[in-house]
DNA sequence: CCGGTTACTGAAACCGGTTTCAGAGATTGT
DNA sequence: ACAATCTCTGAAACCGGTTTCAGTAACCGG
């Protein structure tokens, strides 16, 4: 039940050093000179002892704890987590801190209220996209809990840094290739979730290009994506059904593209002859799909390694950029009309 | 630097609620029973306080951390991380535990020798593939910190329990398919990394087919697809180059297979009309490959799932089955010549 | 009515580190 | 030579919980 643990501590270490254990702790953590006699003294003893320090009792005693948490939302599938963790994973790694991670399902944890990652357990906080509700954010910004956030903006009026990927622009830019090279007028966006950020920025990217060439938004051509292959598909299938006459889908992202080109498929429709499909995110997949995907790249890696760098600054040196937004690019590949053998 | 924390401890409850730490303490561990009026008071006073007890000095006094480890590899990319952790973190969350995630990447953190992940900031260890090696296995083990391992098999004479799939009989199923539902003779084996146990079995599992329908094994057939795109679209080139005669692949993984695909394709072949392909994994993308393909499914969430359940009861009760094989099934789609219209 | 549980409580030791404070010896400046 | 400074060290307080131990009051069976 428990363990033994290592049990050899730094008194141990301290009496056969014959040093006192201040000491054997400042030379730990160079926090102090010790004479190098004494420091080869203790050397010697922690390796020949194996000791390792209580990581509780530091964090006790420091008031640290040396971990930082990420804080996802339930449903984290596809490829981007991945990636996104890696980066967060290999900056945290070097700076000898531990990663964290805990989904903020309320029905899963007792119910014992409060959060599962919070200042008892991390010195900083990741918040990726809606994971966590505005009375908690405002909580732990009162107490001035360093937190992050990952594809999303602060709630109003919190200075919290936020990391988020250029959506308005390289919408703006695939929607105006759709436009410009193919000559698709009727256009249909599929939306994200209500309230998603990068679906509101994509949308405004959107109607920027339909309003700067000189093609009228019309609102039908806005329907529920929800970036998920199957609602996104019902929804193309229903909007053939009722005969909404379109010639182009920006997809929102990629998985909605994929369930786009299949409700396509399934109703005869030719992708991109008769269809143009564009997504976003430019997943793993998406240029193996025939037609292969034209899409915009998001440097979802990047996007980890740079949060959790503006997070251990914000925890060193109490500042960090308030706003980052990550380049993207948009990749022209088959589904758009492009390069159609 | 250091936050001031929530800085109410259990000692201003308690004065407050005119009762004792101790009180307190056994009333928040429901660990003695407490008087109801007085429970009711100390109850306020937390809320009222917005008392949380803080984490590092309970692990301290109990000798426990409340947290489980994930050791990963460096390279966790690919649908089956997602799924994986949420099935993981599933577990651990209902059990109020939190989840610790590491790579093992020595590189990375400042050389300081010890694992990331240990005793001293964990109870218990999920150990991915050959995300750590054996010494460091071995050294846990004697010191019996509790682990599982999710595929692969632990070090000889080691009895850590752990959590695979089933690849050997679903492999031979599917290529058992390809053999006498549509009379391939000549299948490639995409093999994974060295040492790969999962590999391992899916070629047992061919070749237990090959076997026993009368066809010879030829070690031509078995060549490298190391569970990447590239390498195995490479592999494929390469083969077809050197003149290699074949008519199916096994692919190894669904990675692998949607190279194999794309290299085909590049050389003029029809699948599945020349070549029949299979995967291994059923990705999310891989019902929406052109042609679909077909492929095992592997119950990526419920390793995680069952993995993290193992662990706590091996933490709990210091037992756990020692070996589960978790069911595949073969998912029939077009890439092997089914269904095609 | 009495011995023996049972239910509840508080004081204090303890977990294993860090950090403050004060002091001893060596070194420096004048 | 003497004061001031610098370098190194140890004793003890402290971080915020848990747990042991002892003790009081209420309850129970005979």
């Amino acid at each position: 039940m428990t363990r033994k643990s290592s049990s050899v501590t730094i008194r141990d270490v301290a009496r056969q050093a014959s040093v006192s254990v201040a000491t054997v702790s400042r030379f730990i953590n160079q926090t102090a000179p010790v004479s190098d006699d004494v420091a080869e003294r203790i050397q010697a003893v922690m390796k020949n002892l194996r000791y390792t320090p209580h990581i509780a009792a530091r964090n006790l005693a420091t008031n640290r704890t040396n971990a930082i948490g990420l804080m996802v939302s339930f449903n984290m599938y596809g490829d981007f987590f991945g990636p996104m963790l890696n980066g967060i994973e290999s900056v945290v790694g070097e700076h000898g801190l531990n990663l964290l991670i805990s989904t903020n399902n309320l029905a899963l944890r007792g119910g014992h209220g409060g959060m599962p990652l919070g200042p008892n357990n991390a010195d900083g906080l990741i918040v990726y996209a809606d994971s966590m509700d505005d009375v908690d954010i405002h909580h732990f910004y009162e107490m001035e809990f360093p937190m992050v956030m990952v594809y999303r903006k602060p709630p109003e009026g919190l200075k919290i840094p936020c990391i988020n990927i250029e959506n308005k622009a390289a919408s703006h830019k695939i929607v105006e290739h759709l436009i410009k090279v193919h000559h698709r007028r009727r256009i249909i966006y599929l939306r994200g979730p209500e309230g998603q950020q990068d679906s509101y920025w994509r949308e405004l990217g959107y109607r920027k290009a339909l309003d700067e060439n000189g093609i009228e938004y019309d609102p039908l051509l806005v329907l529920p994506g929800e970036f998920e292959r199957h609602i996104a598909s019902m929804t193309i299938t229903d909007a053939l059904l009722n005969g909404l006459e379109f010639d182009a889908v920006f997809a929102g992202d990629d998985d909605a593209a994929v369930g786009v080109m299949g409700a396509l498929r399934d109703a005869g429709k030719r992708v991109p002859q008769d269809v143009s499909v564009v997504g976003f995110d430019d997943q793993r997949t998406s240029s193996f799909l025939t037609p292969a995907l034209t899409t915009v790249r998001a440097p979802t890696l990047e996007v980890g390694r740079v949060a959790a760098q503006q997070l251990i600054n914000l925890m060193r040196n109490g500042e960090a950029e308030c706003e980052i937004l990550l380049p993207t690019e948009i990749v022209i590949r088959e589904s758009c009309g492009c390069h159609t053998s």
